[in-house]
DNA sequence: TTAGGTGCAAACCCTTTGCAGCAAG
DNA sequence: CTTGCTGCAAAGGGTTTGCACCTAA
């Protein structure tokens, strides 16, 4: 049977896609308390798996022990508020080797003091079990 | 009053440095309870707090929910295994910009699927704020 | 009718913290 | 002494799950 339809799970990619702030499970919820007063946090949660299972949206990783989450799935840097928390996107023109942390800094208006570049994928032991 | 010494601190930061698994809390608590049977995780978890303010270690981010640590304190990209979580140190010279995935993937002998580079440090509002 | 979606509450799990006792300067 | 370190157990906080009910195809 064909997959079926959720107005909720509409609304959670709708939040998360349109915002820039790359909102966590419960930013996504307290959102949607207004056009649903009796959604539960479960229910975002749990919409929040399947679309990522779907590709809609991706995870940014964990700030301040949360997930933050973001329906631009291209491939491009970020820059992390060690104070606030807050995620800013960096345009991919940006990235290391083709821009200084001066140029970020004066560019995105803030002050660069770390960076890391983390690749993702299987590892050779994974490959040979074929998972 | 001079800072006391812990022999268990000390251990805590050898394991953490002359491992190249990026091992988390638990698996350093794992370690250490063959010298110190009695060792609790609460000890771990306090000493690996205050060895990052001391700079003497540093975080490389949360995978699978659990925070992973690294000796290592030079700016280097990592990459992580999504089937098994494994963290495996990347030679700076292999960034994003000097090689390929190609290139990462036979030098490592992993499969890069993804790649993520983050930068921190203070944004605008917070600098603002003299924070 | 029937697989999937939802709310609620409890469970989970990693991490932190309060407290009393211990150890080192 | 006096400050810091430790173990224990409990608490915290984000996320997941079991269950019964509801909903859309």
């Amino acid at each position: 049977m064909p997959p079926k339809h959720s107005h909720k799970r509409d609304s959670i990619a709708e939040v998360i896609c349109s915002s820039k702030a790359h909102p966590s499970a419960d930013t996504v919820y307290a959102v949607l308390r207004e056009s649903y007063p009796s959604i539960s946090l479960a229910t975002v949660y749990r919409n929040i798996s399947q679309l990522r299972a779907d590709g809609v949206i991706k995870s940014v990783g964990v700030v301040e022990g949360v997930e933050r989450y973001d329906g631009d799935l291209s491939d491009h840097p970020h820059f992390v508020c060690e104070s606030c928390g807050a995620v800013i996107d960096i345009e991919p023109q940006d990235a290391l080797g083709n821009s200084s942390d001066e140029q970020i800094a004066e560019k995105y208006n803030v002050e660069v003091t770390g960076r890391h570049v983390v690749y993702y994928g299987r590892c050779g032991n994974c490959r040979e079990k074929n998972k």
